[in-house]
DNA sequence: ATGGTGGTGCGACCA
C-alpha cells in the first residue's frame, strides 16, 4: 500500500500534473493540499476517470485538502472536532483498514505574527485530537503539508532559517508534541540524509539551486512502524514545466 | 536592505 502526500497548491493548474504522477507513481492513496476550489468545483469526476476515488473539503482561493483513494474513504471528518476554523485544513478517512489524517499546517508568516500564534494554537488542537484518534485507530497516518521544517537536517541554509518561519523552536516542539504521540517520521526510518527537501521556493531559482525544506511529511504510527519498507521525495514534478512549488513525499506499507 | 515567483482574480493577500 503506496500512501503520498503532495501539496499541488492549486487542483485547478496542476490537474495534469496530477494525471501524469499518479499513473506515474501509482499511489493507492494520495493526500492533496491547498487544491483552492470549492467542493461544488472539485473535479471528482476526472479524478475518477484517472481511478480513484475522491473525498475533499475546500474553499475558494486559499487551503483546500483531498483524500484519493482506489478503494472507498469510510467514515470521512473534515474539520478537527471542537476546534474553531473557517479554513478548510484537515480531512480524515479509513482507507484500506489505516486512518489516514490529511493535514494542511497552518504556515504562520512570520514568528510572532497573529497567524504564528493561530498557527500554535492550530497544532495544540491537533495534537489533542490526534491523540484520541491513535486511540481509536492504531493504524494510523499523518500526513501532508507540515509547513515545519522537523530538524537542521531538513533545512538548506539552517543559519539563514535559524528560529525562522518554519524552523523556529516552538514549532518544532509542537511537531513534537504530536510525534511524541508515538507518530514516526516515516522517511527518517529509510534516511538520515540531509539536504532531501519538500519544498523550493518560487522565487531565486530555489529548485535548481536546491534552496529547499523538508515540510511535507508522513508520520506513521508504531502499529505501522514494522509495515513501512520504504519512503521517499519524488522530486520529478518540481521540473515539470509550471509546477507546483512542492514535491510528492511517499510512504509503502507491507501488507 | 530589498526584492525576487506563483495563484487567485483584478487589487491585494497568501505562501
Amino acid at each position: 500500500m503506496k500512501i503520498a502526500s503532495w501539496n499541488v497548491n492549486s487542483l485547478n493548474v496542476r490537474m495534469p500534473h496530477l494525471a501524469q504522477w499518479l499513473a506515474a507513481a501509482q499511489p493507492d492513496v494520495v493526500a492533496l493540499q491547498e487544491t483552492k476550489l470549492e467542493d461544488t468545483r472539485f473535479p471528482d469526476g476526472d479524478i475518477a476517470a484517472l481511478g480513484y476515488r475522491s473525498v475533499f473539503c475546500g474553499q475558494k482561493t486559499y487551503n483546500g485538502v483531498a483524500l484519493l483513494s482506489r478503494v472507498p474513504a469510510e467514515d470521512c471528518v473534515i474539520a478537527i472536532p471542537g476546534f474553531e476554523d473557517e479554513q478548510k485544513r484537515v480531512i480524515a478517512a479509513t482507507i484500506d483498514g489505516v486512518r489516514v489524517v490529511n493535514l494542511y499546517v497552518v504556515n504562520g508568516k512570520a514568528v510572532g505574527d497573529v497567524k504564528y500564534e493561530y498557527k500554535l494554537r492550530w497544532l495544540a488542537a491537533v495534537r489533542d485530537w490526534l491523540a484520541a484518534q491513535i486511540a481509536q485507530y492504531p493504524e494510523l497516518v499523518v500526513l501532508g503539508d507540515f509547513n515545519i521544517a522537523p530538524d537542521d537536517r531538513d533545512v538548506h541554509d539552517p543559519a539563514a532559517w535559524h528560529e525562522k518561519i518554519l524552523c523556529s523552536t516552538p514549532e518544532r516542539d509542537a511537531l513534537r508534541a504530536i510525534t511524541d504521540l508515538g507518530l514516526h517520521d516515516s522517511f527518517r526510518l529509510h534516511s538520515e540524509e540531509g539536504g532531501q527537501f519538500s519544498w523550493w521556493d518560487y522565487r531565486m531559482a530555489g529548485f535548481r539551486r536546491n534552496l529547499g525544506l523538508r515540510i511535507d511529511l508522513v508520520l506513521v504510527s508504531d502499529a505501522l512502524r514494522a509495515r513501512c519498507v520504504a519512503s521517499g521525495i519524488d522530486r520529478e514534478p518540481r521540473t515539470w514545466e509550471r509546477p507546483s512549488d512542492h514535491a510528492p513525499v511517499w510512504v509503502r506499507l507491507a501488507r
